[in-house]
DNA sequence: CTTCTTATTGCAACTATTCGCAATAACCTT
DNA sequence: AAGGTTATTGCGAATAGTTGCAATAAGAAG
């Protein structure tokens, strides 16, 4: 049973919810990995140290993070990935030619948000967007030969 | 054999593809329903006009049309809908607690799209894009028990 | 019209993900 | 500390989606 954050704990209680070695194990593995990981990562982490554990417990529990709003998933390329909801939520623009991945400035995104909230009243979560386009050296260099290629 | 567009046969030729009746079907399916379709509907659909279509033709099918950008998918509580690509894109705002949709106004986004295109000189395409968040009725009445709700 | 090349299909096996349900175990109450 | 309530888990079955491969057929060439 790792030390977890009191946070998280009072988080779950306060709204009906348990807190148990299972989801600990999982948010830890995700938070320690950094990065974005796959259900089938989480479970090959969390695995070696809880053998029961089953896949079923990792994929709702996944899901059951992201409704916290203590992880963020997030599509690409086929598959689901998972990574711990930072401070501040960040953004991608995915390169459709080169797969090339980039940071999508905070300000930008702000501008937009504030903007829909005043003239739509709609009050977006921006979590964590993934945003596909062309990237300027493929733009540039647009003769590219593409394919079938994705997945 | 349906009469199809000689502007898809030709996009399809130009770039080494072929015009089969599977790929007809399956685009005019989408066309005709005009709103959006899971696989399965899409299969239910041609099934009945070409019984010896199988599904992986559909989910390949499905996927080619969004790389030749004449269809476009979308994930949506936990499913894939298609739908045809239209002239003008458009996006959606889900609310996460009624989960209504509502559209997005279209002028907002594209200040949005330029101002990354001027400053980061990434080009998004915003084929379509389902934004979550709070419509403005459950954000006033934010009292609503949430609990596991989706999926 | 026939032949040739190879993109595309259908099948069947396979992997990924979800779901129902009985057993378990958090957490509240006493 | 013991008991009760019910959220959560693990299991196994069900469903969804993917992949390898041999057979088929679209489109190019003769």
């Amino acid at each position: 049973m790792p030390v977890m954050s009191v946070d998280f704990a009072n988080k779950l209680h306060s709204e009906g919810y348990r807190l148990t070695p299972q989801r600990q194990l999982i948010l830890e593995a995700v938070r320690k990995a950094g990065g974005h990981l796959t259900p089938d990562q989480v479970y090959a982490r969390v695995h070696t140290r809880h053998p029961a554990i089953s896949r079923a417990t990792i994929y709702r529990t996944l899901d059951f993070l992201c409704e916290m709003r203590l992880a963020v998933a997030m599509q690409w390329d086929g598959q689901t990935y998972y990574e711990i909801a930072g401070e501040q939520p960040h953004h991608h623009l995915i390169c459709r030619t080169c797969g090339g991945i980039e940071p999508l400035a905070p300000g930008l995104v702000d501008s937009f948000v504030e903007a829909v909230s005043r003239k739509q009243r709609f009050t977006i979560d921006m979590d964590h967007i993934a945003l596909f386009g062309l990237c300027e050296r493929c733009r540039v260099g647009k003769s590219a030969s593409s394919r079938h290629s994705s997945r």
